[in-house]
DNA sequence: GCCAACGTTGGC
DNA sequence: GCCAACGTTGGC
């Protein structure tokens, strides 16, 4: 069964809630991405991430918002299990462990930015003008990247390859 | 702090 | 099934 190729995400996250330098400092440098409650970002991690895609962590509500490190899906997808803790602020009554309504995989940071990349610079790049990030009043926080848009924001980055 | 854009809810 | 009201996101 030949493994599908490499698939490319932009996911987004405030910093002050859970910047990309607290992902270096977690446990194996991972995390649940939990909280998700929006159904097509939901789609994309439970239907078509799988382990080994590129992360593009982006910083939301940020001065200045921006890409700040490569991540990668470092797990099959998985039930949220915030959906099923009264206790937690992501309960969703309407969800059971039989029937999860809500999914997520780990995410494991790979490598910071030498240069953090701003969502103003990636907007003067006409070649990531497609970018959903790139596109006024688009708010979904889990969204597909292109090869060749991660390719150039690895580079804007100062990455090579 | 403002507000545009969008998603969700709920009355009908 | 429509759509107005409301809540949230997130750039500015």
């Amino acid at each position: 069964m030949p493994r599908r190729p490499v698939q490319y995400w932009l996911m987004k996250c405030e910093p002050d809630v859970f910047s990309y330098e607290h992902l270096e400092r977690a446990p194996k440098k991972t995390t649940m991405w939990d909280g998700v409650r929006n159904y097509r970002a939901r789609n994309f991690m439970r239907d078509q991430m799988a382990v080994g895609d590129g992360v593009l962590y982006y910083h939301s509500n940020a001065d200045p918002p921006g890409v700040a490190g490569i991540a990668e899906v470092a797990s099959e997808p998985y039930p949220d299990p915030t959906q099923f803790d009264p206790k937690d602020s992501h309960f969703d009554p309407k969800s059971s462990p039989e029937e999860p309504r809500w999914w997520l995989v780990d995410v494991r940071a790979v490598q910071k930015l030498e240069r953090f990349v701003s969502l103003a610079e990636l907007k003067e790049h006409p070649e990531l003008s497609e970018m959903g990030v790139c596109q006024r009043g688009n708010r979904l926080s889990v969204q597909p990247v292109e090869a060749a848009e991660w390719r150039v924001v690895r580079r804007l980055g100062g990455l090579s390859g």
